[in-house]
DNA sequence: TTAATTCCTATTGACTTAGTATGAAAAGCA
DNA sequence: TGCTTTTCATACTAAGTCAATAGGAATTAA
């Protein structure tokens, strides 16, 4: 699938933000140096999540970003949602007026596979990753590595 | 759901050529003409569905498109494969070496998204689709319309 | 030989996207 | 107050992608 980039850098972004937040508000810079991402172009993506009501933002010193809910009610689905609309709806190309198969298109598959993307999605929440990401993590440092 | 044109006109094509094909095969104008679009632009799809072995193709005069099975035969799977390698394959985009965050992100949601699309699409025909065509064809002349 | 057709490849123009740049506004702190 | 840290808003650019067009070569039936 063709996901952009700004999907991708705001879910590991907020996964950050989930991992990194301890009461105080995860700044842009912090995650622009752990995940290798640029400032200002994290400057552009975290304000669209803030609109869709999923972090919450603090201006000036010692602000941040921090969730406005706990990370097992985020679900995927609003992260992509928000940050890129056509995601997860449906495909339109050709004007359905008067084409018959295109009708066809869109109820065998189309409508189809975005009903199931959102569904799916709809159940894949931060928590689910920040867990994940926590077991790669140790198994990463605690398991020994083989080289070949 | 981003779908290029081209995957959706080649699609609109195989079901054209599986509804008019009666033993002579079906050109690329007539294709054309009756789903409006360009005879241009069709001679650049339907060349990648011949290599793909969906369809097969008969040259010069008398010539055209046939399908190379029963169209029970023939997946979207295979099709959208065909004309566009993308949308049925895994998201890729950080370099997931250092990025746990984005291999969690892959294991728990990108590589899950598409193996269900690659099943999904495997399990619909071009049959499927000729057939909903009918349906909706029928439907159209039988049923009285109600103009606002 | 002619007409009909697929085939090949280049090109164009429009649109999208990733990422940068500049600076304003807000807020803590001394 | 003034300095620093931060988010916010908006514009911009460079690269890439995509849809569609164009021109002509190759093939075949009649």
């Amino acid at each position: 699938m063709k996901i952009s980039s700004k999907v991708e850098c705001g879910i590991i972004s907020l996964v950050d933000i989930c991992i990194y937040s301890n009461d105080s508000a995860v700044t842009v810079i912090n995650i622009s140096a752990r995940q290798n991402i640029s400032a200002k172009y994290l400057e552009q993506i975290l304000p669209q999540l803030r609109q869709a009501n999923i972090i919450r933002s603090v201006k000036g010193a010692k602000g941040g970003y921090t969730l406005t809910r706990p990370a097992e009610k985020i679900t995927l689905r609003d992260v992509i949602n928000a940050l890129d609309s056509t995601v997860l709806s449906d495909v339109t190309f050709r004007d359905r007026e008067d084409c018959l198969i295109a009708d066809a298109l869109s109820e065998c598959l189309w409508s189809k596979m975005t009903a199931y993307l959102q569904d799916f999605t709809g159940n894949v929440t931060l928590r689910d990753l920040a867990d994940r990401y926590d077991r790669l993590s140790a198994a990463g440092t605690a398991e020994p590595m083989y080289y070949i």
